[in-house]
DNA sequence: GTTGGTTTTGATAATCATTGTCGCTCAGGT
DNA sequence: ACCTGAGCGACAATGATTATCAAAACCAAC
């Protein structure tokens, strides 16, 4: 009575349009934001809202299936998060493409930081940017 | 006649308010955003408009005296640049005070990374934030 | 001191990502 | 078939940043 008959007592209810935005993210080669969420999956013929994408990034987020980042510009930019926990995405500005890569190293630079300094409730959020190789050698064009 | 007796040729041309900027950003303890430049420079009696603020931050992050990071939340955070290329700030979110860290140890992870997965033009930006000692013990308040 | 031309300034409007609001719909349970 | 509540998405609201543009300030030369 408290509870209905569903998966989760805590998770999110729906699975339809969660899983649109799941399917997505896995699509897309590196972080990318809600609107380009939202135009990947018009592009593959489904329906869904804008703020639809939104909710359930920020579901995700808060679930830890997808983790978020602020890229130079301000934007926020999702990603599946791999098993990883130090995993982290050198993003090319030109064509979008993304490289994973370990930031163990950063991550426990933090901590140590954090705690040297009495700081408690880190939260540390790296924006790695470039130009990739392959855009470099087209980039006179 | 081409060109005028000025001082820098390249740099910024004016001063007056370009210096106010400069002496807030002194002033304040940690990153800020524009607006709370603006509003301290108000607090000071100083008439300055937030357009202008915008304008002097972007010519100085350019000029390089000024840093430039985005917090979590997407705000664009400036600070004065010390000496040290590799200073960072572990800033609170709850009183705003800023610790500066040394960040020597991600820069070159990320310089390092950038080159073995052949990424020129490397922009990092690290945003390192937690509850500071201060912060923590009055929180139940 | 005045003129001419350039630069700086800042109020206002425009832009754009993100968040809030609120009926509508639909699946399950009765 | 009806109820109920969660999910959905169009639309509006918010708020930071950027663009626009006319007025003011400035400097050098006359």
């Amino acid at each position: 009575m408290l509870q209905h008959t569903f998966g989760g007592v805590n998770g999110p209810r729906s699975r339809a349009q969660r899983d649109v935005v799941l399917r997505v993210l896995a699509d897309l080669p590196g972080p990318s934001t809600a609107h380009a969420i939202h135009h990947h999956a018009l592009d593959t013929g489904v329906r869904i809202g804008l703020t639809t994408i939104y909710r359930h990034l920020a579901s995700l987020v808060r679930a830890g299936t997808v983790a978020a980042m602020v890229d130079h510009a301000g934007l926020h930019l999702y990603y599946l998060r791999s098993g990883d926990e130090h995993s982290n995405t050198l993003m090319c500005t030109e064509c979008g493409c993304g490289v994973p890569v370990n930031a163990a190293v950063v991550t426990h630079w933090a901590m140590r930081t954090a705690v040297d300094h009495g700081f408690s409730d880190l939260s540390l959020s790296i924006a790695l940017t470039g130009v990739c190789s392959r855009c470099r050698s087209t980039e006179g064009r």
